[in-house]
DNA sequence: TTATAAAGTTTACGTTGTAAATAGATCGTC
DNA sequence: GACGATCTATTTACAACGTAAACTTTATAA
């Protein structure tokens, strides 16, 4: 018997690379209009390459999501670290929440774009997801008990979330005045 | 010279019939996954029969969208009808807000399936999403100008919608504690 | 009745996702 | 080094889709 090669360096260097273009054709084209053919054209290699890599489309859809969530997750995390004021993590998770939106668009597109395969179907992504919002959700806990805010902190999270969302997608859009982005 | 039948009734019958079930095929379905062909199947004709009626499927999916905003926008602008209280008008248009994604949650989740085309392509679609964010708009700016709400008033209706459709998505998703999405 | 043009169907084509067949490379063993 | 096994990668093949084009049917104006 015998064997031959694929290092794990190998296998996440092709991953990186195929979920860092497919990342921007995703969000340049959209799911439908990103074909597998233009991804392994621009990597350089042959149609059913990317096969070998990534189980279909959709699992590869999945791993550029996944990791934009994780890199968005870990800037929450990152911003957040340290700081015990309530009201200044709130203000700190805003301002990296904006941030990596404009930094990183693509990513920050393909977030939110909503093909949702049945609940379980790829957990690591969910996890991400969750963790995600974790910071935030955690940091309006810290205010509502320490009387900042009132209210469900669950709901209250989910209400700041998805008001900064709209803030920031009326800025990608080119809908919003600038310079208003940063206050809560 | 002569020339052949489709009355305005006969072409509104079709496309309504063919809008009201592609509606269901989208939402169950998603965009890709809902085809011409089932969906020729499902009203009785042949498969390209449905293309004598729409120029293609992206139109289609305007026509469903633009239709389904239109009702939207109906129920807003007839349940603020009248009333001139700011802050009634308000929780009205919050409750039928909610009650529209109930009753037609195929419609609701069709609104926010994204797969932007360029601007200018459907002005109806475009014209009826304003519309539909106009009764809840004026109302916000009802309300700052009579001193209930303070801030702007656009940013101000922007976050309200965004925290309603956060809030109903959460139900819909069935993660959300029964009971609690009719106060603001 | 008959010519005409629209309505509707059938056929055909290019592109996609992806399965299957094939070729090529790399290793353990002799 | 030669061999054969096994993994990687390419080539080929196919079914399903959107839709263009050819064709057939139908209903009216003349």
């Amino acid at each position: 018997m015998a064997r031959a090669v694929l290092t794990a360096e190998e296998l996440g260097a092709f991953r990186g690379r195929a979920v860092a273009a497919a990342t921007r054709l995703f969000a340049e084209r959209g799911y439908r209009g990103m074909t597998l053919r233009s991804l392994a054209k621009e990597l350089g290699v042959s149609p059913m390459t990317p096969y070998r890599y990534f189980e279909n489309k959709e699992e590869l859809f999945a791993m550029v999501r996944t990791a934009a969530f994780r890199r968005f997750a870990d800037a929450q995390r990152d911003a957040v670290g340290g700081i015990e004021d309530p009201e200044d993590a709130l203000r700190v998770l805003g301002r990296a929440y904006v941030s990596f939106a404009l930094d990183e668009p693509d990513a920050y597109h393909i977030m939110f774009e909503l093909l949702q395969a049945p609940a379980g179907t790829y957990p690591e992504l969910e996890a991400e997801q969750a963790r995600a919002f974790s910071y935030l959700h955690a940091a309006v806990k810290a205010s509502v008990e320490a009387g900042f805010l009132e209210g469900e902190s669950l709901a209250r999270a989910h209400y700041l979330w998805a008001q900064i969302h709209g803030l920031v997608s009326l800025h990608l859009a080119g809908k919003l005045v600038m310079g208003c982005s940063l206050d809560e």
